[in-house]
DNA sequence: GGATTTTCTACCGACAATATCATTAAATAGCCA
DNA sequence: GTTCTATTTAATGATATAAGTAATAGAAAATCG
């Protein structure tokens, strides 16, 4: 591999400062040999590792990542491994393992928070502090290697904060910095960038001549090149670069980093301009604003004026800064914009029917008013202002005139997406207002009504109290001495959050805590509100992601604010240069605000909220009995009590909450994470993917560092291209929303009553009256859990129907459109679509709205596979597929039926198990039947295919289990297996024969075994259920049998063991897999990693664990189970404190959730791969490819495409053997690790042993123990590996208790298993030692190539 | 013929006490008799029935039996080692071992109504009961709880207590006798503090020394003036201090219901001042209830501070709110189970 | 070292106790040389 | 101006909260002497 030309920075470095600080003219004329001789080549790592302190117990081991050989292309066939070295040793927060550095680990927190503070400063511009901040974190030793980027984040800022310092002074103030304040720390490229950008950006007036000397110097200063100073984007804006290339000419366009190349040659240097008019103006706006103006400019060119508004909503606004669009916006949008008269202009050119045509030709191509289909469709005015895109797609005629109309919406929806994710507070606040100005002309009565319109007055009430709070909180930081002592409590408290405050608009604030609040109404087992904990966090994390995404924003306007050409052909590249950038801007941000920091904001704003926000009540005066009408707030802050816990709540006022009920709810789902209008950005990075400007990470990880540090080496690695590959499939897979379905839901729904599992509105509930207070307290009681069943009853009720809500309301914003889900993953690897509430994975419901975009014609075996879609969804899954063609084909009067009138007819459709899917798939065959050719027809519906119960199928590969293997379909047969049958029937076998021994409960058991009685115990069986939990499932089936519910729990306790011996009798080798996944999770997690601090030693003889089980999938991710100890604090809030966990406390292992989760965690991230091989696959084949964990999804026409695709995976998958591997991953992994076990106490090893701790007991003068022997043993680990000779033959030398089980070859016969004479054993620590793998069956996976039923 | 007393030899062989503990020291026990001077409320013991509740090894109830000879005397012991012992040594005495569970009502509603073994008069309420006292024992760290909701009967007149004002010798915690007895502003008042002042009327008898003595205001020790035994009185020895306490039923007129509500959610705030504490009750109640407080000196004090008469008036000012919030609702469910195939 | 007591109770997506008092650690003021 | 101590403040830890052991009960892990 090519390295890059380094330079030794530490030897250049105090010369090139001299030079920049050499005062006067000499700056500006370098000459050329003098700045080359600084140029020393040197290995630069030699000097990074030996600067940095390496300490080997704070980086992950380089044992710890035995990933998959990458050079073999087929890697499941691979068994080698290649053990490859992190040898990361920078200091980096996430790069911890929790088994050691538990000193660092708190430093990690340390400088989390710094750097989450000084971003904070250094947006408020609170330089001092920042710099304050700085000089923290230049002390924190691991950090060094980093600090540099923090010091750049610094200058940046300060270069903005004043534009007009000029350059020498600036350079003066570097030199100082890194020569005073910051010795040993050194300027890297982005240094210099931020210096050119200073340079560059100087009002004119300054000496223009000398600029161009100024800036060859510093760029013959580069470090690693000038290439690697201009790919600094976020720094040098485009037109930065246009004028290095065009006016000053010190560089070529060859030089420039490749997104932007394209721009610049496009951009003739006459066109260039550089407007410094903003500059000078612009400084304190908002990104938004700032992002607003770009947008104008890019569409009218930069003379369109901003008039002088004199909106009440501008003048609200903190110095004027309100991201809101302007009044005279709406006016100028009317016009076409050039880029969008383009789009318009090819959608016309397309084939469409004159209704289309007018409706292209009214539609306004405006982003900013067209976001989704938000406004309420009373008006009747939908056909103005949307179109249903999906439609026109469908009508036009040709594959050509389909790809220019996606292509032509692509273009819009970027825009659009845009819009999206970052204006949807002021979408909100804008509706808001219109809905107050229209009830404030009808009455003062219609405002009180209306529920946008009060929220509106709240909005205005809340905003003065924000301004007051932020300029208290800006006043108090910008003091100059901050005296602590004379500080009260509110004052103390405003300076850890200030910062933060102030950040963000005042406005946005606002926006964000009302509709968070609303949003939670209902949750977290409240009655009629939430849990104030909840609350504080959730608008803490809504702003801070908020704050996120306007940063990119920023910048991203900022990079690109005097780009000014209006070509569409130029418009995509800019879409396309912007979206590199934001990729490198979310991966480059590494910052997270404490949690403590978003619970605290969160409670400021709340807590002003429940200050302002009023609603009008009435009451009945008890005395007078008179009505009352009065003002209350609607929000209340209380507690409640849970088995004796308090707990904070924050209620909401019934008079809100009924109005709330009737409300249409889109405007509280949080807009940044509504389903995408365009392709999600694709994964490339663990954290950099899916939305455009909001960050998600690849992995949900529990707040869990540890997970973390290992995905983001495997990352950094590359090892996991194939799940990124997998992901991207997925997210790429567009849908649209099923009108039919839609159409059908939606009528249900107004119609407000119960329908399927959509539970009906209920205004009141309804009580049993209460029993006399003297009545015994057995009845008081009972009486108390009536009614709290049917208050549990009534708000579950109430949360479901406001979450159809949810989901209705969002396929209404999207009906017509076409849309995409962004994938990540949970901790084992499976898929889940980052927005919530509405995707594929939801209830049956929210899967019959869906269906592909695509349409794909039905083909020779389309048509088979809808009929078979149909026969599944009404239950019939277990049948041979002729019987389920045979059975749709016996129904096809209810199809029809059902089709054409599904609320007025026969409703056949409500009868399937999953009614509303089948209500689709109705729809969809109606149609077919009723063509010619139905081959011709083309279809859009999802048809799934199943796997029988997905965990058995790999428990059954995995363990070679021939029976097993047939039971769940992985051997052909012509007819489907039904594992729950059959269960039941050695279940009722098995009771037969108990019943012939006489055994009472068998006989009155024997003939109520059926399917349903076993089946979620067999289901379950597969994540680890136990006997009691299993017994719980079976009394469920079996309680309408029994009137006695004593009587039914005792029959399911005689059950539950047969159907226990029965699964453990059909699936032998699973079990047997499944106990050895268990005790090697057991073994690991009481495991003692030998590097560990001793004070995680320091109960003497009983230690902390600290190690959890970590595995690779077959596609190189890690896996690291996240069960701990979980430690929570107190945190004191404005409103209550709040009991929040740590994410960076180290706390030891929580050994038992380690055992029983790694065999479904282990089975799952299996899956997991299965299905991200299939799709990467599926979508090289292009199939249109979605996924439900272990139910695959595409067009009917590709079925059997993606059958043998998920075939061929699985088979690839299992060829190796994994159980196998998995062991020697562990093995490798825990090598040297040590376990607590008992040693035969007559043998010479423990007399050895007892010899060693009688000698060192001496030498301390009192009894040894097991940290004293960890602590030896660990001495002489690092004395082996110490690059010093001479100690390492000490080590050779030495002899510890733990050394001397080297070579000891039978430790089987020495140890003592559980049990033993009391004096025969002792304890002693022994080299972990995993169990042995049960021995595998004959099952050979490959002849699953011809098992049609496979997945079915 | 006096019932032979279990002595500590015996007493100690038992292994298994549930966390209970009891005072085996007869001595001690003498000295507690003669503090509660109880023939001055059952002048005629002959006709007294007493319920022993988790008698325990039973020392107790033999040198009451001795002492008093009642009309009857029954033990109610579950815990098969105990009731084994008690059949031990007082098989053939008068005292009358049942083994129900003293945990569970229908224990009671069984007893008294269907099989009528032991039925207590009704007395009216201007006098405790002078024909039956209940006796209890109820030491064990998790069951404090039981001794909560026995005090909540009171406030109803059920249980027990609907046969009028019955007293109770109550042995608990240290702590929770602690709890029970703090006075206004006192460190440890809670509500149930406040539930033992609105129903009974009661008294520190005896107490074993320890660190949990300085818990308790050295006023109010010196108004009981308990008698303290040691903690080897005792067994099982290990664990926390325990005390005995006498409680007598009081009478009382208020709203139960409304003044559960008040007490309970002002004492989550104890160290608030009323003027800001009452948003807690409800939407806008901190606007209430300072237009309708007049004492401007009560709006000062704190939940901690107030005696029960003073809560008393505020959950009346609490039932007069036209919009005050539906205390039924005051709970939270928890995720109930979902999820199935 | 062995019996008693406590802690669970099927995996994942998922989402959470809190007020107050006592004690300890840290920081500041004061004090004096 | 420093150093040492007294005093105050901040941080941390402990304890109580409500009041049928949430619907349930028997095994496995943890604790304690």
């Amino acid at each position: 591999m090519l390295r890059p030309v380094y330079r030794s920075v530490v030897k250049t470095s105090v010369l090139q400062k001299r030079l920049l600080s050499s005062k006067g003219s000499k700056l500006y004329k370098p000459s050329p040999d003098s700045t080359s001789t600084l140029i020393i080549n040197d290995d630069p790592l030699v000097a990074a590792s030996s600067s940095s302190s390496s300490s080997p117990s704070g980086i992950i081991n380089s044992n710890d990542f035995p990933l998959f050989n990458k050079s073999n292309k087929n890697t499941t066939n691979n068994l080698s491994y290649q053990w490859k070295n992190a040898s990361n040793m920078e200091f980096d927060p996430f790069n911890k393992s929790h088994a050691s550095a538990i000193t660092s680990m708190t430093r990690t927190r340390d400088v989390m928070q710094l750097w989450s503070l000084l971003e904070a400063c250094l947006q408020s511009n609170l330089m001092k502090r920042a710099f304050s901040i700085l000089e923290s974190l230049y002390l924190t030793p691991e950090h060094k290697q980093r600090f540099i980027e923090d010091y750049n984040m610094y200058l940046d800022a300060f270069s903005k904060n004043e534009p007009n310092f000029p350059i020498i002074k600036m350079n003066e103030k570097l030199t100082n910095d890194l020569e005073t304040s910051f010795k040993d720390i050194n300027y890297n490229d982005k240094t210099l960038a931020i210096m050119i950008h200073h340079a560059l950006n100087l009002h004119p007036t300054a000496s223009s001549m000398l600029l161009s000397p100024t800036i060859s110097a510093y760029l013959k200063m580069s470090v690693n090149g000038i290439r690697d100073i201009l790919s600094n984007l976020d720094i040098l804006t485009i037109s930065d670069l246009s004028i290095l290339v065009n006016d000053l000419k010190v560089i070529s366009l060859s030089q420039l980093p490749t997104s932007v190349k394209p721009i610049l040659e496009s951009l003739a240097p006459s066109s260039t301009l550089v407007n410094n008019i903003e500059n000078e103006n612009g400084f304190n706006k908002t990104a938004a604003e700032k992002d607003l103006n770009i947008e104008k400019k890019l569409e009218f060119g930069r003379d369109s004026i901003r008039t002088p508004s004199l909106d009440p909503l501008r003048e609200a606004s903190l110095d004027g800064s309100m991201g809101v669009l302007p009044k005279d916006a709406e006016k100028l949008v009317a016009v076409d914009t050039i880029g969008m008269r383009v789009i318009r202009h090819t959608l016309l050119g397309l084939s469409l029917n004159a209704q289309q045509r007018e409706q292209i030709s009214k539609f306004k191509f405006d982003a900013n008013d067209n976001v989704l289909n938000m406004k309420p469709t009373e008006n009747g005015e939908e056909s103005n202002t949307s179109i249903n895109f999906f439609e026109i797609y469908n009508s036009l005629p040709t594959l050509e005139e389909k790809r220019a109309f996606e292509s032509a919406l692509n273009v819009f929806n970027q825009d659009r997406q845009k819009v999206l994710e970052n204006r949807a507070t002021e979408a909100a606040r804008e509706r808001w207002k219109h809905d107050f100005e229209e009830a404030k002309a009808r009455g003062d009565i219609s405002i009180e009504k209306n529920l946008n319109a009060k929220l509106w007055k709240w909005y205005n009430d809340m905003l003065p109290l924000i301004k007051e709070e932020i300029s208290h909180c800006k006043s108090l930081l910008s003091e100059k001495s901050v005296n602590k002592r004379a500080l009260n409590k509110v004052d103390s408290n405003r300076l850890g959050y200030g910062p933060y405050l102030t950040l963000i608009d005042p406005g946005k604030m606002c926006v964000i805590t009302i509709l968070e609040l609303l949003k939670l109404n209902s949750t977290g087992g409240v009655i009629e509100g939430m849990r104030t904990a909840r609350a504080v966090i959730s608008v803490g994390k809504a702003i801070e992601m908020e704050f996120r995404s306007e940063q990119i924003l920023k910048s991203e306007s900022q990079t690109f604010r005097d780009v000014n050409k209006k070509s569409p052909e130029f418009k995509k590249l800019v879409q396309n240069a912007k979206s590199v950038f934001r990729s490198s801007q979310i991966e480059q941000s590494k910052i997270l605000w404490p949690q403590t920091i978003r619970a605290k904001i969160g409670s400021v704003l709340i807590s002003m909220l429940i200050h302002i926000a009023k609603v009008s009540v009435q009451g009945i005066d008890p005395i007078t009995k008179a009505k009352v009408h009065g003002e209350a707030p609607a929000f209340a802050h209380g507690y409640q009590y849970h088995n004796g816990s308090k707990l904070g709540v924050l209620k909401i006022h019934k008079t809100l909450i009924r109005q709330l009920n009737g409300e249409r709810l889109i405007a509280s789902v949080q807009p940044q994470l509504l389903p995408m209008l365009v392709e999600p950005k694709p994964w490339v990075n663990w954290r950099s993917g899916g939305y455009h400007y909001t960050q998600s990470t690849l992995l949900r990880t529990k707040d869990s560092p540890e997970q973390v540090a290992y995905l983001k080496a495997a990352s950094e690695n590359g090892d996991i291209g194939p799940v990124y590959d997998g992901l991207n499939v997925l997210g790429n897979t567009p849908w649209t929303v099923n009108r039919n379905v839609f159409d059908v839901v939606s009528q249900v729904w107004n119609n407000g009553e119960g329908f399927l599992d959509i539970p009906c509105a209920q205004e009141e509930m309804v009580l049993p009256p209460a029993p006399p207070r003297n009545s015994d307290p057995s009845i008081l009681r009972t009486w108390k859990l009536q009614v709290k069943t049917i208050a549990n009853k009534f708000s579950s009720d109430r949360s479901n129907r406001c979450d159809t809500n949810y989901k209705l309301e969002i396929a209404r914003a999207f009906l017509g459109e076409k849309l995409y889900f962004p994938h990540n993953l949970d901790f084992r690897g499976r898929a889940y679509p980052l927005s919530p509430h509405f995707n594929h994975l939801g209830n049956d419901m929210s899967r019959g709205l869906l269906i592909f975009w695509h349409g794909k014609k039905l083909g020779s075996s389309g048509l088979k596979w809808l009929k078979i879609h149909l026969s599944n969804l009404f239950g019939f899954d277990k049948i041979c597929l002729e019987d389920r063609i045979a059975f749709t084909e016996s129904h096809l009067k209810d199809i029809k039926d059902s089709a054409e009138h599904p609320l007025t007819g026969e409703r056949w459709w409500t009868t399937a198990d999953k009614p509303w899917q089948a209500l689709a798939t109705c729809f969809e065959l109606n149609k077919v039947l009723k063509m010619d050719n139905p081959e011709e027809f083309v279809s859009h519906q999802p048809i799934h295919q199943d796997g029988t119960c997905n965990g058995l199928q790999h428990y059954a590969a995995l363990g070679g289990d021939v029976e097993g293997a047939t039971q769940v379909n992985l051997v052909p047969n012509d007819k489907p297996q039904d594992v729950y049958a059959h269960v039941a029937k050695l279940v009722q076998k098995r009771l037969e024969i108990a019943a012939e021994k006489g055994d009472e409960n068998a006989k009155i058991l024997k003939d109520k075994i059926t399917r349903k009685v076993v089946k979620q115990t067999v289901m379950t069986n597969v994540y680890g259920v136990t006997y009691v939990g299993a017994t719980f499932q079976i009394a469920k089936q079996l309680s309408p049998i029994f009137d006695d519910r004593k009587e039914s729990l005792d029959f399911s306790k005689y059950l539950t063991k047969h159907v226990f011996g029965a699964i453990r009798e059909l699936f032998h080798s699973a079990h047997l897999i499944q106990d050895w996944l268990g005790e090697s999770a057991k073994r690991i997690s009481k495991s003692i990693r030998l590097d560990v601090d001793e004070k995680s030693f320091k109960n003497g003889n009983k230690p902390d664990f600290m190690s959890s089980v970590i595995w690779t999938t077959p596609l190189g991710l890690p896996i690291v189970q996240p069960y701990r100890e979980e430690s929570k604090k107190q945190v004191e809030t404005n409103l209550q404190t709040v009991f929040i966990s740590d994410p960076f406390a180290v706390n030891p292992v929580n050994a038992r959730r380690q055992k029983t989760g790694l065999p479904p965690n282990f089975i799952h991230s299996l899956d997991a791969s299965h299905m991200l091989l299939s799709a990467a696959e599926c979508g090289k084949r292009g199939l249109d490819f979605a996924s439900v964990h272990d139910s695959y999804w595409t067009h009917a026409s590709d079925v059997d495409t993606m059958n043998v695709v998920l075939r061929d995976q699985f088979i690839k998958l299992h060829e190796v053997d994994l159980v196998m591997r998995l062991k020697e991953e562990f093995t490798q992994r825990y090598k040297s690790y040590v376990k607590i076990g008992k040693l035969k106490r007559a043998t010479d090893l423990a007399q050895k042993i007892i010899n060693i701790r009688k000698d060192l007991s001496k030498k301390l003068g009192r009894n040894t123990t097991l940290a004293d022997e960890i602590y030896f043993e660990k001495k002489r680990q690092e004395l082996l590996n110490s690059p010093l000779l001479e100690d390492k033959s000490i080590g050779e030398k030495m002899i510890t208790t733990v050394s001397l089980f080297q070579d000891v070859k039978d430790l089987d016969t020495l140890e003592l298993e559980n049990g033993g004479d009391e004096n025969s054993g002792m304890s002693v620590l022994l080299p972990l030692r995993l169990p042995e793998i049960p021995p595998k069956g004959n099952f050979d996976v490959r002849v699953l190539k011809d098992s049609q039923y496979f997945f079915s | 013929m006096s019932i032979p007393i279990p002595g500590i030899k015996d007493i100690s062989k038992l292994k298994f006490f549930y966390g209970f503990k009891y005072l085996w020291n007869p001595k001690v026990h003498d000295k507690i008799f003669d503090k509660l001077d109880l023939t001055k409320t059952y002048t005629n013991p002959k006709e007294l029935k007493v319920l022993d509740l988790y008698p325990g090894v039973g020392v107790q109830s033999a040198m009451f039996y001795n002492r008093y000879s009642p009309q009857q005397y029954s033990m109610i012991e579950r815990r098969s080692s105990l009731y084994k012992f008690l059949q031990a040594n007082f098989e053939d005495s008068p005292l009358q071992i049942l083994k129900r569970d003293p945990y569970d009502w229908s224990t009671y509603s069984n007893l008294i109504d269907k099989e009528r073994v032991f039925v207590p008069e009704v007395q009216p309420s201007d006098h405790i009961n002078d024909s039956f006292l209940t006796v209890a024992n109820v030491t064990g760290e998790g069951s404090e709880g039981l001794i909560m909701q026995w005090l909540s009967c009171i406030g109803n007149k059920n249980w027990l207590y609907r046969f009028g004002k019955m007293k109770m010798l109550l042995w608990m915690p240290s702590t929770t006798a602690r709890k029970l007895l703090a006075r206004p502003s006192m460190r440890s008042r809670s509500k149930c503090s406040v539930v033992r002042e609105a129903f009974t009327d009661t008294k520190l008898i005896a107490i074993s020394d320890g660190d949990e003595l300085k818990g308790f205001d050295s006023k109010c020790l010196e108004e009981w003036d308990p008698i303290v035994f040691s903690a080897a009185d005792i067994w099982p020895t290990k664990g926390k201090p325990i005390a005995l306490v006498e409680m007598n039923p009081t009478n009382f007129d208020f709203d139960v219901e409304n003044w559960d509500y008040v007490t309970r959610h002002l004492m989550i705030l104890k160290r608030t001042p009323l003027n800001i504490v009452m948003d807690s009750l409800g939407h806008g109640g901190q606007l209430y209830f300072n237009s309708r407080i007049t004492d401007k000196e009560l709006l000062k004090k704190c939940p901690i501070d107030l005696t029960n008469d003073e809560f008393i008036y505020i959950t009346k000012l609490f039932t007069e709110w036209p919009f005050k919030p539906d205390i039924l609702m005051d709970f939270v469910d928890m995720n109930q189970t979902e999820h199935s195939g």
